[in-house]
DNA sequence: GCAATAACGGTCAAAAAGGATAGTATAGAT
DNA sequence: ATCTATACTATCCTTTTTGACCGTTATTGC
C-alpha cells in the first residue's frame, strides 16, 4: 500500500490543500484584511494608508502591497513619474469580491471585543 | 508634536491595531480555518482530522488544536485515560460563531477556482 | 510475541514573516 | 539654502511558523 497522494488544488502556481485556505493564501498574514479594510471604504494613498496602520513599518506595508496587486486584489496608480510620487491604491473588481469576507472578518472582531471582554 | 500613540485593541492579552487583525490572530495561519472547516460539519477524532489533512504533520496539527484550545474555539474530550486513546474535537458555542466567516472564506475559495482558474 | 494503532510531545532545522534603520530622488515650502 | 514630504528600496536581523523525524504508552489483532 502506498501513500494516498492527496489531491492538492491549484492556484496562480501554488498548491492548497483545501478551498478554505486557498483564501487564507491571499488574504492571510498579519497585515493583508487590515489593509482590505481600509481600502474596502475607497481609494487611499499610500501616507493616507500609513496613517491608518501606524504600527506597521514601510517596508512590510509595501511588500504586502506589493503581493496583494501580483495577486489582482488591488490595483496602484501612479501620477506622477517623479519624486514626490502619488500613488493611489484601490481595490480591483476581483478584490471587491472579497468584501463580505472581509467585512465579516471585521464585525466578528467586533462582536468578540464586545461581548467576550474581559 | 509627539507620535500619535495608536490605540490597540486587546483581547486574551493580545494586542491588535483593527477589529480584522483580531479575528486573523485567532484564525489566521496555515492551517486554523482548514481545521475549522472540517470541524464545521460536525465532532472529529484526531485521527480522522488527520485523514482529512494529509499534509499536515502531526505536530502542527497538534500545536493548532492546542491553540484554538486555548483561544475557546474548539473543545477536547478525552474518553480512555490510558492508551491507545480516543479524543474528539468540536467546536465550542464561541466557536460556533465563526462558522458564516470559515464558511464565506471556503465558499470564496470554491468561487475562485470556479471563474478564474489558470 | 510482534506489529499496528492512537494521540500525542520533544528536538532540531528550515523557511517564512516581520521589524529596525537608513538611504534615494525631487518638488515645494520656509 | 535648508527642510519637509512622498513612496518607496536595500540591508540586516529577529521572531514566528512550520516541517522532519523519532520516542512514548498500552491495548487489540494475528
Amino acid at each position: 500500500m502506498e501513500e494516498a497522494t492527496p489531491k492538492m488544488l491549484t492556484f496562480k502556481g501554488k498548491e492548497y490543500p483545501c478551498c478554505a485556505s486557498l483564501t487564507m493564501g491571499i488574504i492571510g498574514g498579519k497585515w493583508k484584511t487590515v489593509i482590505l479594510f481600509h481600502l474596502m471604504h475607497g481609494t487611499l494613498r499610500y501616507s493616507e494608508l500609513r496613517k491608518q496602520m501606524p504600527t506597521v513599518t514601510e517596508r512590510t506595508l509595501s511588500l504586502q502591497l506589493k503581493t496583494l496587486e501580483e495577486d489582482g486584489i488591488i490595483n496602484r496608480k501612479v501620477y506622477t513619474s517623479k519624486p514626490p510620487l502619488k500613488v493611489e491604491y484601490s481595490l480591483t473588481d476581483f478584490g471587491k469580491t472579497l468584501i463580505p469576507i472581509v467585512q465579516s472578518i471585521a464585525d466578528w472582531g467586533d462582536f468578540v471585543l464586545e461581548n467576550y471582554s474581559n
